[in-house]
DNA sequence: CCCCAGGACGTCT
DNA sequence: AGACGTCATGGG
């Protein structure tokens, strides 16, 4: 099928490209996403059929190409939101970069990643099975589990005979059996974790939808924190990466700590004073402020 | 063998 | 509530 479809998105102030790719191929080998020659590829399920899309810079655009699958008009709608989101291409983050600048031990930041956005994950299903599989693990390891698992369950289309993914569907990880995940290197626990998380979302005891109408931060975290495999630092993660809580400040998390630690902000880690003294100086941007925290970190070269 | 890695959970005080 | 031990798995 040739190529038809191509969408323009005007791209906001203090908006990079080059810094989202950058977060986006540090080094890590993530299967939901191809990134060649500044372009990414990326497979979606728009209402049941699979598309593979394009995205890349065209002057003062952000170009979504549509590369496969046939998708009308609301088609076309939910690819462009779902890109708008993915980049969070709506939020007008001045107020963050202004607090930046009245910080002497991060001001260098709005410089150096400007534009970076917080790079997201729509899928709330997506988003805890990836932290779940993520917990105290290295980050090489945890992407080759989760190519292991998406490669396995997951949906895929293909172009030039490359294969591209999308994660797999909760109802098809809840039929799984701990031993197909212990198979692909899950540990017994997380194994349980995420057949766990698969069946609640499956049943609809968990969904997006019913976190986003929960009132508020700490509701929507303890409704996470209520199932089994999710912990604080889990559900943090989760609603800073999908609902885009600024609140969701992964606590715990070794990057974070380790990149106070660089520029100096604590000593050791258990100076969780000092820790929340920070994020206090940041309300409304926590999570911002942990997304840049981790750009900072310099990334393992490939083995 | 050791320690570490984008933790979670139980069980003690 | 908070400290501590335990659990798993691969990498260096």
């Amino acid at each position: 099928m040739l190529k038809t479809d191509t969408i323009l998105i005007p791209i906001p102030a203090l908006f990079s490209f080059q810094e989202c790719l950058w977060f986006l191929n540090r080094n890590y080998d993530d299967c939901l996403h191809e990134i060649r020659q500044d372009s990414i590829y990326k497979a979606l399920e728009v209402k049941g059929e699979m598309v593979l899309i394009k995205v890349t810079e065209n002057g003062a655009f952000l170009e979504l190409d549509v590369l496969e699958g046939d998708i009308d008009a609301d088609g076309k709608e939910y690819l462009v939101a779902y890109v708008k989101d993915w980049f969070d291409m709506d939020n007008a983050i001045q107020p963050f970069y202004d607090l930046l600048k009245t910080d002497g031990r991060l001001a260098y930041m709005t410089d150096r990643y400007k534009g970076l956005r917080l790079i997201g994950i729509s899928n709330l299903f997506e988003a805890i099975c990836w932290s779940i599989i993520g917990q105290q693990i290295n980050l090489s390891f945890a992407y080759k589990v989760k190519r292991a698992l998406v490669e396995r369950f997951g949906k895929s289309i293909t172009r030039d005979g490359v294969s591209y993914y999308v994660f797999p569907e909760a109802a098809i990880l809840a039929e799984v059996s701990k031993e197909d995940l212990k198979a692909i290197q899950f540990s017994s626990q997380k194994a349980d974790y995420m057949i766990g998380i698969a069946k609640a979302f499956a049943s609809g005891a968990l969904s997006k939808e019913m976190i986003i109408d929960l009132p508020d931060f700490e509701s929507r975290k303890k409704a996470l924190t209520a199932h089994k495999g999710i912990g604080i630092w889990t559900a943090n993660y989760a609603l800073m990466k999908c609902l885009r809580e600024p609140q969701g400040i992964p606590f715990g998390d070794i990057g974070l700590l380790n990149a106070l630690a660089n520029h100096n902000i604590i000593q050791d880690r258990k100076e969780i004073e000092k820790i929340n003294a920070l994020f206090a100086q940041y309300a409304g941007w926590e999570s911002y402020l942990v997304f840049y925290l981790w750009r900072s970190l310099t990334v393992r070269e490939p083995a």
